[in-house]
DNA sequence: ATAATATATGAATAAAGAATCATATGAAAG
DNA sequence: CTTTCATATGATTCTTTATTCATATATTAT
């Protein structure tokens, strides 16, 4: 009998160090499932360029007011965007800059990501 | 009437020149949503340490090797993770080093967060 | 060939989540 | 204080998706 290529034992111990808690792992997985959808994407790229009220987006996005909000308040519960009347108006507008970087790392994933990618159907 | 504080039409228009194609951002969102999700993130961070085969994960996450092998299979699709057999065994690893950056900087909005989010429940 | 081990996969189930509809809240104007 | 405009929200519906179960494929050993 060989030995293993493969040292079963020793990846095992070396992996469970560098695992970080499971609440952690939870919220970051919770983080980019909040990335992980059209509408959400499509706001926070809108958000990139300016500040907006909701029915602006809502006309931007072609969708009802009601989606809107609701994608809206989605993200403002996550911290990634938050707002400020003005007067019956709602501004909504980008927390911080981590959605940008967070944003512009899968961009890049998907734009260079080698090109030799067109057998995915 | 006075002039409203926020400039609707220009507004709109600065958007819109910003605003990538559908197609790019269904893609990324499916990108992101593939971060999504617990058993999938732990996968990746197992892969942060160490090459392994699918019974070490299934080991490490103590979950079934069915839903082990469903998920790499959802990775190896999206080119995150690949794989070589290695006789009976097959060995996986991260596909590149976008993954490491992309969940990097999701960790960091995570861990940074400039602290003052106990409010959440 | 057959058995044993390692992994993959299709179908079904169950749970999460996005959009819709109807309605509620909130600010401002008349 | 009633109406109007802007946004928010609860409940329901429909879709997506993660897991399980059973089974299929692939590699090696007997």
């Amino acid at each position: 009998m060989e030995r293993p290529a493969h040292d079963h034992l020793d990846a095992l111990n070396t992996v469970r160090g560098g695992m970080p808690q499971d609440e952690l792992l939870c919220d970051l997985a919770d983080l980019f499932k909040i990335f992980g959808d059209t509408t959400r994407m499509k706001i926070l790229f809108s958000l990139f360029e300016a500040e907006l009220c909701v029915h602006e987006i809502t006309a931007l996005l072609g969708m009802t007011q009601s989606a809107i909000s609701h994608q809206l308040k989605v993200l403002k519960d996550a911290h990634l965007i938050d707002s400020r009347r003005e007067g019956k108006t709602m501004i909504y507008f980008l927390a911080d800059d981590h959605v940008r970087s967070i944003i512009g790392q899968g961009y890049e994933h998907i734009t260079e990501e080698d090109k030799p990618h067109e057998e995915d159907l």
